[in-house]
DNA sequence: CTGTTAGCGCATTCAA
DNA sequence: TTGAATGCGCTAACAG
């Protein structure tokens, strides 16, 4: 292992100052033509590389985007992070992934090494228990993070007001719950199941809040028999279906707040013998790669998955007169498979 | 947008030298009990946090692995991703996530940004080209690591031999489609169809090895019609089964090399009437988070994605004697659910 | 166009 | 136990 060569080190080799290596290596710099070539043999020859530590260090940035999210292989956020990821890459920079498992200790520790790593932006993703609590503590996330020349980017989740010091990339989540339920509405049903989230999530709140949109543009009144919260597993919504079919509940239609819980339902649905979608309709939420695979194709809402990522870094890179508090909200679209059929 | 404090602000407002506050924030350092309290208070009243890169510059290490890979969406490779991520954090490092999209030129861009980057660890995850270039060119990214300090895994693709300067941390490939192999034969089969991939990918040629393998343990004969190479798309799946149907071909059961061949292939036989398992059995690969939910379940080999991940981390990380180019091999084992039949 | 030099923020000798 | 001084490798003035 041999001692890795510094700028001194090629300059020396190929007869120049350092500052002339630095230049031929940042390439924006007028340098004559052969001492150029001279400075990138010496470069090939000792095999060198830069210090990504001592650049960041001299200069400022850090060309490095951090991610931080609940996990890394649901298909939710895996999407986001491809999306982040490619356009990371197309602006030049590393992408540092964090998971949190929904810990804001881990959370508050990731934004603190953030800082340290001075991160060009940091971007974080998903619904959240929204309350004083989170508001405050994201205040001081973003403070923190601006003195260190980064920026706080809520990505997935709403904005915290125009006045907050944040970039904000979020979805139409409950135009697409509205948009799935006059869907369903249109078909003639009228008696859906919500299968819902957590009370308090941003995510499944606005999902909740669609849904009772929807439903009274129709004019239909909600039962609250046939909306439950439950978390949104696979095994939730399989109970939860289960449960509404062993009490009787009436009903011809789902509207599962995910396509996780969409399958449990559909399992459920399947072991009672009903039949999708000849006995009861059904769609998810989220437009998962399983959504396709399922029997039947789950109809499901589409969410821009990849464009959420890539609008995230864009927004934080770009410098001028506030960018750092700026809002987008990028729209959803009903993925219509064989999941769903009209009443008459 | 406040300047963002120092070491030396530290020490000014704590009325001590630099050194002093360097010793308590590192911590193993013996320091007088009331300057430590003395120092933290200042920390906190300025909201400091120390500057990565000043500190790698200085010290040697820069606590970040990198994880390269295909891409980020595919449940294979998420799951490597979450092992390692799991285990970085667990060992106090970032984890730098990047994607090739099976493109040598962006790998080796990769690999010399995180030489850039001092990274402790550089992760290769994944199924290869095996040939002379790839080999030559693992060396080279090998020695260029070595040199930096880092270090080169190989996780899920096979060794390049004991004397390689690489850590490998593979899977029981070959072993795992022996089994599945070995499951259909043991359940009757004796004509089954293997949907394969590319050739020359490490992944898929092991597989195929262990299907031939198997077959040759229970003394029946390769039918070459039966074994088909595509890309193994959900495409391909179901556009080779739908071929094979087409032409007529005689089989009882489908060894898809993964679960998404498999989804296709199910797809094809369900649009020909064919009913899994009655009719036609089928085993995947990988078991990914869709073979549950797949109608009928699908029966898969298990791979033990998120310990590869943590063992690459894990043994990257483990100074000492030899500790740079070891090989752990892990086991794999089927997952039982309802898309195989036993014949008669 | 090229060289010299002064930091960037921190860890780490070496003294005290 | 603490402080002063040095250097990590590089970029960015500032001269020439």
């Amino acid at each position: 292992m041999n001692k890795r060569p510094t700028i001194r080190d090629v300059a020396a080799l190929a007869g120049v100052s350092v500052a002339t290596v630095s230049r031929v290596l940042s390439g924006d710099y007028p340098v004559a033509g052969n001492t150029r070539t001279k400075v990138q043999r010496a470069v090939r020859e000792l095999d060198y590389v830069v210090n990504a530590h001592a650049r960041a260090l001299s200069g400022a940035t850090s060309n490095v985007v951090a991610l931080v999210m609940y996990d890394v292989v649901t298909p939710f956020f895996a999407h986001i992070a491809s999306g982040v990821e490619y356009q990371a890459t197309e602006s030049d920079r590393l992408c540092l992934v964090c998971t949190t498992h929904g810990d804001p200790d881990r959370e508050l520790e990731i934004v603190k090494l953030m800082r340290e790593q001075h991160a060009d932006a940091v971007i974080l993703v998903g619904g959240v228990l929204m309350n004083d609590d989170y508001r405050e503590r994201m205040y001081r996330y973003a403070k923190g993070l601006e003195d260190a020349g980064s920026r706080l980017v809520l990505c997935g989740r709403p904005s915290l007001g125009p006045d907050f010091p944040a970039i904000t990339v979020e979805y139409d989540n409950a135009g697409g719950a509205y948009a799935a339920t006059s869907h369903l509405l249109s078909a003639g049903h009228r008696r859906i199941v919500l299968l819902g989230g957590p009370v308090g999530n941003t995510t499944f709140d606005a999902r909740l809040d669609g849904y009772r949109r929807a439903m009274e543009a129709f004019r239909v009144p909600v039962d609250p028999a046939l909306v439950v919260h439950d978390d949104m597993s696979q095994d939730a919504g399989f109970r939860q279906t289960q449960r509404l079919l062993a009490a009787g509940a009436d009903f011809t239609a789902i509207f599962a707040a995910n396509d996780l819980a969409a399958a449990g339902a559909m399992r459920a649905l399947r072991a009672a013998g009903k039949r999708v979608p000849d006995d009861v309709s059904i769609i998810g939420y989220d437009d998962t790669p399983m959504a396709p695979e399922l029997f039947p194709a789950l109809t499901s809402v589409h969410l821009p998955h990849e464009e959420l990522g890539r609008t995230a870094v864009k927004l934080a890179l770009q410098r001028g007169e506030n960018s750092t508090r700026q809002h987008v909200m990028l729209g959803t679209h009903i993925a219509m498979r064989d999941s769903v059929r009209p009443l008459i």
